[in-house]
DNA sequence: CAGCTGACAGATATTGAAATCTGTCAGCTG
DNA sequence: CAGCTGACAGATTTCAATATCTGTCAGCTG
């Protein structure tokens, strides 16, 4: 029976349990409210819109998964070809997964996609910064050439290339057998495309 | 007023008018064979479903890109880097044209692919098969390398990483500033990759 | 008086009855 | 008698009435 003050982050938490169980059409803002023992009124005083509560949702969502790609980037131990690939392959499970377990937020992902959210390319310029840094960081030890290509249209099109492996509308083609194989077959084909050879 | 006999080939003109004028939402049986001067029985001696009749239309409209395609193809006068790019870059603007001049053919195409159509999957089928032979002549022309991998994986590959550029998805970015540019980026990575190198 | 409530207006969603469409087929017609 | 028609059943769509939701705000409360 919640008697703490109630904050953002208490909205956030309950707004997420809402969506998992009742999914983006269903939720209503009289929902969280009520799973938090307020009036409605109350989640507008720290969110303005429903529409931003969803964005701070999925955005708090989508960041976990950055936050375990930042790790990769920065295990400057191994080498950026290894770590391009196990980045790209693990955002691409990771978005599998939360697909998978976390469907209701999936689709609550999916309405911001629809809705061209600020939160959405947010997190895109995110990934492909972080991409950047991987292709910085080999093309500084000699290990990667782009030719006259900048670092940041490289990661761009590397991103690009990758979209059916991360973007949620080929979602549904995640599960399919040999899909894996298709990523390893394109991941191939750019590191070979980046790969300094003798 | 029509008086020569029904044909199947008839009915597909009448239906693409039709299409176009109303597009897939609007558009029924009763109109194709209105506009035809005959019941929409007589219609349905030709087509068993409004489906097929749907696929049948999209069909013709694909075939008429893949027609073009294939002149790329058989240019055997160029090289497969050239052709490769070239392919590529008619594709993505033979795709953007479409979506831009025919919106509502175009929007029926997108049924088709919600639809999980055998159509679609044969339009891509042969897209994919072009592309394994521009592949297989620059690998017997020596000017491509792929490795162990099979010609018709790396043409998939090639395929995958330039979705972005023809897959109906991403129509609404087709109009953006830079795409062209994003596109040249996506294939100097791939044909980088491809090329084999002193 | 900071923070919350709940009544309210306008926007959006739901619902169920009516209208339209798809696909069939017995029979008509040239 | 091959090819077409049009009435029909069941499926789907439309539409308008009704209900619910979003976002605001004047005033309550601790």
């Amino acid at each position: 029976m919640a008697t703490e003050t109630l904050t953002a982050e208490r909205i956030l938490a309950a707004t997420e349990d809402v969506l998992r169980q009742y999914g983006p059409t269903k939720a209503t803002v009289v929902d969280v409210a009520r799973a938090l023992g307020v009036s409605h009124g109350s989640v507008y005083r720290h969110f303005r819109t429903k529409a931003a509560l969803r964005e701070a949702v999925t955005k708090r969502w989508l960041d976990r998964t950055t936050d375990e790609l930042l790790r990769i980037v920065e295990d400057t131990s191994a080498r950026a070809e290894d770590r391009l690939r196990r980045w790209n392959i693990h955002l691409f499970e990771a978005k599998r997964a939360k697909a998978g377990a976390d469907p209701q937020l999936f689709a609550t992902y999916e309405v911001l996609l629809r809705e061209n959210s600020a939160t959405v390319d947010e997190h895109i310029a995110d990934l492909v910064g972080q991409l950047t840094a991987i292709l910085e960081a080999g093309l500084d030890g000699g290990e990667f050439t782009l030719g006259s290509v900048e670092p940041a249209r490289g990661a761009r099109a590397v991103f690009d290339a990758t979209v059916r492996f991360h973007d949620p509308v080929y979602a549904a083609q995640w599960t399919l057998p040999g899909i894996e194989q298709d990523l390893d077959a394109v991941l191939d084909l750019l590191l070979c495309g980046l790969r300094v050879r003798g």
